[in-house]
DNA sequence: GAAAAAAGTTGAACTCACTCAAATTTGTAG
DNA sequence: CTACAAATTTGAGTGAGTTCAACTTTTTTC
């Protein structure tokens, strides 16, 4: 039975989140205070404590909804890569890429990578490490990939080049968010550098 | 003239630092209090301000000390790298994680890099993203000192390659200190797993 | 339908990083 | 040596995240 205790249950968590991801975007995820989500979602404070452990976990839960999408439109990549290692590479990266700033500003990406280095053992810092590692994962299932396909020498072990590739782009995205004054294009341009040549090495064809 | 005044002021400022190295290694930077660090440099809360902008701050002075002794020692490597890519790379990153945990323990590590994610643009986060520049470009200098002993192919790009290198490593040590089960050990073994590949593709002599 | 039990909400109180106006100490001029 | 000026220290005060004992609302029991 769906009583109305459930019922108002999951309208108060949905309203707490609607008011995060309005409230983190518009005014910055440092300036709001719990008060102000409090008031947003009609709830008193300690309700919204009954909910999310703490203030970061709030902004891991809206991180972890962007970071899912993110992992659908690689799968799609992955599934059908683009012919050439560094094109394939470069599609699935820039994908995630361009998704990022979607709904999240590049504070909020701070304060999320910040608690989850911060503070690995909480549900927060968990849940994101997870997904990270998912990433990490589908970036070696698609040298993997480009493996079975023949675009990648067969004495390449897949998962030490995808983690390396998934490291450095993970670190170029961090660098990327703590300076407001790079742009996306400027983060794509410096990535494609860096692939170019680990690109050329793993691929069976003639390096161009 | 030394002054009494400049003595005292450097005196105190000692002393809040040598209390922070301290009570942060045994503590724990997290539980700390400002007011703890006062009582044992036997000043009051306001000076320690008057001496460190922040919390934050008093961290970044203790880790860029750390830091500061392991770029000098991997100096020491790129000026005479050991015979091999791979046994280089190994030996200049072992250096640096070997090092890591001489003064700082995991949890002092982890809040000083979400620090330097976080509030990249305080004089703290611009430090410690400083620091990091140079350990980057000196795993940069390495490859191209190999390249010039012969080691390393004359077609490789060393500042694309050692940049990638460089966020592997880095990424690799963040994970290291987000797992307080993960040892030293486990680090160098899944990083020396990850370099084989790279060595063998960037290195002049076949592949053993 | 009323009363007891369970579940959830509330906001005042607590902690701790950080601030600032007043007090203190050090340096300097007559 | 005294009086004034400059630099520094001081700790009570402020703000925001977090907690918890009392209160309300929903569900279950009879």
């Amino acid at each position: 039975m769906a009583g109305l205790r459930e019922k108002q249950k999951a309208d108060r968590e949905k309203r707490i989140l609607q008011a995060a991801v309005t409230k983190f975007g518009a005014e910055g995820y440092r300036s709001v205070r719990i008060e102000d989500l409090a008031e947003a979602a009609e709830v008193s404070v300690g309700t919204v404590y009954n909910y999310y452990r703490t203030k970061g976990d709030i902004l891991i839960a809206t991180v972890a909804m962007e970071v899912e999408e993110v992992l659908a439109s690689g799968a799609r990549i992955v599934a059908a890569p683009p012919p050439g290692v560094h094109n394939a590479l470069c599609a699935l990266i820039f994908g995630y890429y361009d998704h990022s700033l979607e709904y999240l500003s590049k504070e909020m990406w701070r304060s999320a990578m910040a608690l989850s280095i911060e503070a690995p053992a909480t549900p927060n810092g968990k849940r994101y490490t997870e997904l990270d590692q998912w990433l990490g994962a589908q970036v070696t299932e698609l040298i993997a990939a480009l493996q079975r396909r023949g675009d990648v020498r067969a004495d390449v072990d897949p998962s030490a080049i995808g983690e390396v590739i998934f490291n450095n782009l993970n670190q170029m995205f961090i660098e990327f968010v703590k300076n407001d004054a790079t742009t996306l294009s400027d983060l794509r341009d410096n990535v494609a550098r860096q692939m170019r040549p680990i690109a050329d090495l793993v691929s069976t064809s003639p390096e161009q």
